[in-house]
DNA sequence: TACACAAGTTAGACAAGTCTAACAAATATT
DNA sequence: AATATTTGTTAGACTTGTCTAACTTGTGTA
């Protein structure tokens, strides 16, 4: 059996492994300040889990989940994802409400929950952020996503994920009235800045940054 | 703020209250013995408690919760029963498996989250033991109930709540077709031994002990 | 190749929650 | 009233997760 805490580090390292997936290692600086630790207290963690093989690593070396440990760390990701879809679906939650609470619901433990609330969800493959949920043998779905700043002027796409989940991001898509599923056409594109002009449907051009551009997953 | 374990004791207090109402206080074994923990263990939280003004209480004397105290209590209990209907109305749990997975959801905390449930819920009064469900305002629903013990030969009755909320004593109760809302009829009460025989329905009549008709709220 | 700086570890401390063993107070029994 | 029993507290220890401050290792740059 896991802590709340043994299940942060698990997951951190999970998600941190997706940020580039062909170096899925993390080191300690990045990992505790992911978690909003010192690195003190990652390294002091960082021994147990390795005591308990969740994950490799050696001294001043990088740090790897097990097969054990990704499948941990999955079957919380699945449940975090499952009770964002939750709170979203049928508690009217939005979707820049449902991050922080779905922190505290991934810690529940009872199988039975998460695969009955699945079930409830009518198995859902993506949580509100567009982001894929994993099923209960650990496959994750796989998604069709590019980021907005890799995208060429006069090619049209749809919104299918967003990489930044922080609130204020979240809440500045809503005012310009984007979401999942949301198409748009690429105008423009300026070198000078990466900054980019697009056009949802028949509204007005606007620029956007390239800031926002780099937080966006569109399919072309 | 209160750690979970802080409001485990909160919630143990109030239910202890519970048990007989004219007299609400509660000594530091039975506490210890309602959480599982030994008495040194209540012994050094209440000094914490009690340093956070929830609960009144002096060396060698009796514990009482505070009015703050006795607030944060209900409110615990509050989300405790409305997910112990939200998992046996919308995820088909059965009223024996409900309660140790709503031990650990009652301390998420989110104001917008047990709000949103209840009207999810649609108000309930009761959870799937009979309880009353506090509202956001703290008020408990009343109800009119009395243990099937105290009732006496030939009278009718209807299950209202249960008071043992055992999964060995919820399994038997279903396995004797009884749930809340069953109504029966007592045949005879025995002295020698306080068992008595009742009768559902058009069913063959029963025997049940007195340890189950001290178990069982009705209402006459 | 040397050195500076970034990355990571260790030592020692602390708070929360728990325990055991020994003790003290309160209550019940004779 | 004296004593026995129950009830509750204290002291000291342990575990988990965290920190700061000091130290060590690895790496990139000159
Ligand atoms: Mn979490
Ligand atoms: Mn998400
Ligand atoms: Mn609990
Ligand atoms: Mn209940």
């Amino acid at each position: 059996m896991l802590s709340y805490t043994e299940e942060n580090y698990l997951k951190a390292l999970l998600m941190l492994s997706f940020q580039n997936e062909e170096r899925p290692e993390a080191g300690t600086n990045e990992m505790a300040a992911y978690l909003g630790v010192k690195p003190a207290t990652a390294t002091d963690m960082l021994k147990k889990l390795k005591e308990k093989e969740l994950v490799t690593y050696q001294k001043y070396g990088k740090i790897l989940l097990t097969e054990l440990g990704r499948e941990k760390a999955t079957a919380i990701l699945r449940k975090h994802r499952l009770w964002e879809t939750f709170l979203y679906e049928k508690l009217d939650f939005s979707w820049d409400e449902v991050h922080e609470v779905a922190e505290q619901l991934e810690h529940i433990q009872s199988e039975k929950l998460v695969n009955k609330l699945e079930e409830f969800l009518d198995f859902p493959e993506f949580d509100p952020h567009g982001d894929p949920i994993p099923k209960a043998n650990g496959d994750i779905p796989a998604i069709d996503k590019v980021l907005l700043s890799e995208v060429t002027a006069g090619e049209v796409c749809k919104v299918v994920a967003v990489k930044d989940t922080s609130a204020v991001f979240l809440q500045y898509l809503e005012k310009l009235n984007i979401t999942i599923g949301t198409k748009f056409k690429v105008l423009e594109v300026i070198d000078f800045d990466g900054s980019l002009s697009i056009q949802i449907e028949k509204e007005e051009p606007r620029s956007v940054s390239m800031k926002f551009a780099e937080s966006l997953f569109v399919k072309r």
